[in-house]
DNA sequence: CTAGATAATTCATGTCAATAACGATTCAGT
DNA sequence: ACTGAATCGTTATTGACATGAATTATCTAG
């Protein structure tokens, strides 16, 4: 939380910049989102993780990097940290003994239901300012710029090094003149 | 770029999810954005910081740090940067010496211009699948949770640490259940 | 004039992403 | 079969960056 500021007048920033608007709500969403979820001792990542693996489960380690965008090496401490809470397990394949096949425990499943009720309680909170036809009209819009820009659409791009802060600049914003 | 992963199906990955739609869509605006503005030579808080300036000329280092949400200490090295690169200046104050006051010299507000044209190309290639009244509607929507959700409307709250990854959660995304 | 607060800065620490290198295993071509 | 290239998971190294304490200079109050 920045210190209240409310003392500064936020200038001339406009309803204009769609693109920065869209930048700063969604930093916003995925602060709040990393916020909530340390409580169940995980970071936003591993959430991502855990829901990849619920929808394709066996996948190799390799395949999951690609499917993120992370590097493999990347990939591992991430694996151990799940599976030290035993939330995965990497079982051996018979196939090919080079590689493992990812697999989501009991326990995982039961951190998918947790994640996923955390969820939706954070949508009804982020979107306590719309009505229920604004929020599908919202939702509708969002799926459309996503299938556009060609974003795989169930993979958050923000494994991938952000350039250097998470966006923070001022996309339009700004009277910038 | 993540490669082509266009293999492997998006499971029932929803257009519900709201949470996570703006998460993964403000995602990927803000990389976009950091990827272009590299070409400048900057950084996207680089820009943010610029941009703040032009609006709040005079300001103080302390006074920008509480507005933007970074330490004080690390506003040095971003500050250093920015006057290397005769983009700002730290002009002394004479009322009270231990401070500057910050300013946009001449080519950092022909830099600003060059950002604000930057985001005006970014958001037509955004908004691409969208037609010019269903931007003025997600615009509103988007500045109404602004509001709602105690944002400081100008500044992008990526300032602070993204508490570890930048969100690449899965709020609401997949099947989950 | 002294004591405490404040501004900018430096430094030391910890975390984490990107890259290269390594051992084990598999596969292709002969 | 056998050799060499490619692949998988892993480790180690490097560099960037957030965080917080300590430092120096200046201001304000009594």
């Amino acid at each position: 939380m920045p210190g209240d500021l409310s003392k500064i007048p936020p200038s001339q920033t406009p309803s204009s910049g769609v693109g920065f608007l869209l930048s700063q709500v969604g930093a916003h969403v995925a602060a709040t989102f990393a916020e909530r979820i340390a409580s169940f001792g995980l970071k936003p990542y591993h959430a991502g993780i855990l829901n990849v693996l619920a929808n394709h489960p066996g996948l190799t380690q390799q395949a999951l990097a690609d499917l993120l965008g992370v590097f493999p090496s990347r990939l591992v401490a991430l694996l151990d940290d799940l599976t030290k809470l035993e939330l995965i397990e990497r079982r051996t394949s018979p196939a090919d003994r080079r590689t493992y096949s990812l697999h989501l425990t009991q326990a995982g499943h039961e951190m998918g239901s947790k994640i996923g009720s955390l969820a939706e309680v954070m949508q009804d909170d982020i979107c306590g300012a719309l009505n229920e036809k604004e929020r599908v009209t919202l939702a509708e819009l969002l799926t459309r710029i996503v299938a556009q820009q060609k974003i795989t659409p169930g993979v958050h791009p923000g494994y991938r090094k952000l350039g250097g802060g998470g966006g923070c600049g001022d996309e339009g914003a700004g009277d910038g003149r």
